[in-house]
DNA sequence: GAGTTTGAAACT
DNA sequence: CAGTTTCAAACTC
């Protein structure tokens, strides 16, 4: 427990046989008790994340530094487990999955609290799931043994589906463990054999400490060993289950990495676009509860239907488990986010007190309860509901709450609108976790509704309060109820207000119309970084940081560094499809408009102050160069990887939003033609915003665990850029400066969101109905 | 709390 | 599609 971690050696036993023999066992087992250190040189991770205030996540990350180099070996495995060094490693924890030989290193990170109650949790769960476990192992196996078979020969497609099952299995056990045990059969049937080996593992390697896992090693190791191993996707019941699994695991998996190296993970979901799952798992992942959304809610998350569809595959039961889990490792996510909304989770996380990230914290502790309900939105304040809302998965909402209470009311035509005040008791009683703010201060609202009003505030003490408006009657997106697909209520101020039940109709119609003319509409301005799943996406790829702006902020006086921007407001850097002037938005700057507004030494005062910025490309630094009044600069893209946001840009401009190219010509004047827009470095950190930094961090982290998994397959690994998913980096531009900030870039994007595409797509084919149906 | 500023939304 | 107007939030005093 109290010892950091160390690899278990437990075995199938031909290979713990070998491994014990293989001279890395010994040299591991020679290794101290002590905690691992955290590796300095951590590749990836690291580079990327020095700044002071990544510091802690570097920390998170510190062991997985060391291992990613040496996943590529754990790769080998399968069936013959190979040991890579990286074992040696203070945490390892094997587990065997299947009664295949297949052989998973799994590493946590240190947290030793945590380590022990995985393990506690593991016994028990092996324990009580030990029936069950038999049988879905020996599912799991077959699964996995014909998947091998299958899937040596298609290594590479099928390495990601199969990293995500190892992972999903090795994750969502560790989560059953930790999160649920009373989910254990669930977990306990999919995992049992995992358990089993734990425990065996642990009683064959006494020496090692007790068992810490490295998040990081369980996304690198498995990636690569878990492709040998795994089998395929889809086909069977056992894929379906596997599926499942993966499904959770991943989820699980990433709250664990979420916390530690979330980013990891994220990135082997990424770097494997195979797989669906991944990306719907992740976008689970968002997801804070199972509670339902209110209809409206439901329209806006509509973006997100893609991202739960992998779900529907999975049979309900599980599904269930996985929404359960799911719910917790948004938590976990969303802690990280809302930091100090997070403290739920924290005190959930006991076993970790302290430092042992918080992330951790939250995986561990969110289990059930609805703590983390912190809206992922990084800035306070801002009026996320949609935000939030897109974040949540449909999912969850449509089936559970939502349909639940559309049975029970059958009031939710639309979205938005449907019944508004169902709409709002829904997300009042349900206790959304994202809506979370709104909720949160809503549950009171049933008792005053005004309060419900101040849905959002998030405890900065800015929130969103309710309409004011006086001629747009609440029927034009700048009411802000309307535009989130809410009935207007008490607390609003409104005049001629006919945002209500009353003029449902009205309000659908409005809707409608408003849709038609443009689709996003009603989407999330700002999709929170915090969605995973999102970034797993196959969209993930193309998704730049960008991709989360519906539109993109025209600020041209507030350099988008307040309220007024959009991007600000949400959290997010401004991107390509930004057509902002003298952007300093501290989430990311658009470099191109950085360059022309060079602008007030108080705003760069600030982004000292709060700002970490880097600058990828060369441009970037050029641009720098115009703004000496930042001090950012150069020293912050090379001292603080996290920062950066890489928007390549690719930015996707939304499919749907014709009008953000329109609005460009206006700005453009300026920066066309920069290339520097291409690049969006600079996630400059505010100390403030340690959404922000959660997010980037998480964003890093997958990145830098997607290099890892690159280097699985290829044993170098540590840095580059190139992955196969990195396809999505390539802009050229950035080039030059592949820089580690441009990785985290690419992390930003990925945990971002999820590609407009699919939430343009979404909202206008789904969400119509899913919002309007009722008319 | 009133007035101003701001940028998105809506309109032409 | 581009430009202008309208609007309500954000901000300042």
């Amino acid at each position: 427990m109290d010892t950091p971690d160390r690899p278990r050696a437990g075995a199938a036993a031909a290979a713990a046989a070998r491994f014990e023999d293989s001279p890395v066992f010994n040299f591991i087992n020679n290794l101290s008790p002590i905690p691992p250190p955290k590796p300095l040189d951590s590749s990836h991770n690291v580079g990327l994340f020095k700044s002071s205030d990544l510091a802690p996540v570097s920390s998170i990350f510190a062991s997985p530094h060391v291992n990613p180099a040496k996943e590529p070996k754990i790769l080998i495995r399968d069936e013959s487990v190979q040991l890579p060094h990286e074992l040696h490693s203070p945490s390892s924890v094997r587990t065997r999955i299947g009664t295949s030989s297949s052989f998973r290193m799994i590493r946590c990170q240190d947290i030793v609290s945590e380590n022990c109650n995985i393990n506690c949790h593991l016994n028990e769960a092996s324990i009580d799931s030990s029936d069950q476990a038999s049988n879905s192992e020996s599912q799991l196996t077959q699964s996995i043994q014909n998947g091998a078979d299958t899937m040596e020969s298609d290594k590479d497609q099928c390495a990601d589906g199969k990293t995500d099952l190892t992972m999903s299995q090795e994750c969502t056990y560790l989560q059953g463990m930790k999160l649920d045990e009373s989910v254990p059969d669930k977990m306990g049937s999919s995992h049992s054999g995992i358990d089993v080996h734990d425990n065996q593992l642990s009683e064959q390697n006494n020496d090692d400490e007790p068992t810490a896992c490295n998040v990081d090693y369980m996304v690198t190791h498995q990636p690569s060993s878990d492709m040998l191993t795994l089998g395929l996707p889809f086909g069977t019941e056992t894929q379906s289950m596997d599926d499942t699994q993966k499904a959770d695991g991943s989820y699980s998996c990433k709250s664990l990495l979420n916390e530690e190296s979330s980013g990891y993970y994220i990135q082997n979901s990424v770097h494997e676009p195979h797989l669906p799952w991944t990306g719907a798992v992740e976008g689970a992942a968002v997801d804070y509860t199972p509670q339902t959304l209110p209809g409206a809610l439901q329209s806006q998350l509509m973006p997100c239907n893609k991202l739960n569809e992998p779900r529907e595959y999975i049979p309900t039961e599980q599904n269930a488990l996985s929404q359960h889990l799911r719910g917790m490792r948004r938590r976990s996510l969303f802690n990280e986010k809302a930091g100090a909304s997070n403290k739920g989770v924290e005190k959930a996380s006991d076993l970790h007190p302290v430092n042992s990230t918080p992330k951790r914290k939250t995986i561990s502790g969110d289990n059930n309860s609805k703590p983390l309900r912190t809206p992922p939105c990084a800035l306070p304040g801002i009026g996320l509901h949609l935000n939030a809302f897109a974040a949540i998965p449909k999912e969850k909402f449509v089936h559970r709450d939502i349909q639940s209470t559309i049975n029970e009311s059958s009031n939710l035509p639309c979205p938005a609108g449907s019944s508004p005040q169902h709409f709002e008791q829904n997300i009042i009683n349900d206790d959304l976790p994202l809506t979370t703010d709104v909720v949160s201060a809503e549950p009171s609202s049933q008792g005053s509704p005004k309060k419900k009003r101040h849905k959002f505030d998030n405890g900065d003490g800015t929130s969103c309060k309710r309409c004011s408006c006086k001629k747009s009657k609440c029927l034009k997106l700048y009411c802000e109820c309307f535009a989130a697909g809410v009935y207007c209520s008490e607390p609003c101020t409104c005049e001629g207000c006919l945002n209500n039940q009353s003029n449902m109709e009205k309000v659908l119609s409005t809707r409608q119309q408003i849709e038609s003319r443009n689709p996003l509409a009603f989407a999330p301005k700002v999709i929170h970084t915090s969605e995973p799943g999102l970034e797993l996406g196959e969209f993930s790829n193309k998704t730049p940081a960008s991709a989360r702006h519906k539109r993109g902020c025209n600020c041209k006086k507030s350099s988008c560094l307040k309220k007024y921007c959009e991007c600000f407001q949400g959290g997010v850097g401004c991107s390509i499809s930004c057509r902002c002037e003298g952007c300093k938005n501290a989430f990311g700057r658009r470099e191109g408009v950085a360059v022309l507004s060079i602008e007030e030494p108080k705003q760069a005062l600030e982004e000292k102050n709060g700002c970490v910025k880097e600058e990828k490309c060369e441009i970037d630094k050029e641009l720098v160069v115009y703004q000496a009044t930042d001090p950012a600069p150069a020293e912050n893209v090379l001292t603080t990887p996290l920062a950066v946001d890489c928007r390549p840009l690719a930015c996707l401009p939304p499919p749907s939003s014709k009008k953000l190219n329109t609005k460009k010509p206006r700005s453009s004047t300026k920066l066309t033609g920069h290339p520097s827009r291409l690049c969006n470095s600079q996630a400059p950190l505010k100390t403030d915003t340690l959404p922000p930094f959660a997010n980037y961090a998480e964003m890093v982290l997958s990145e830098s665990t997607s290099d890892a998994l690159k280097g699985n397959s290829s044993p170098q690994t540590s840095v580059k850029v190139v992955s196969p998913n990195k396809k999505r980096i390539s802009p050229p531009r950035i080039g030059t400066g592949l820089s580690p900030i441009c990785k985290s870039g690419r992390k930003l994007i990925l945990k971002s969101i999820p590609s407009f595409p699919s939430l343009g797509g979404d909202a206008k084919n789904e969400d119509p109905k899913a919002k309007l149906p009722a008319p």
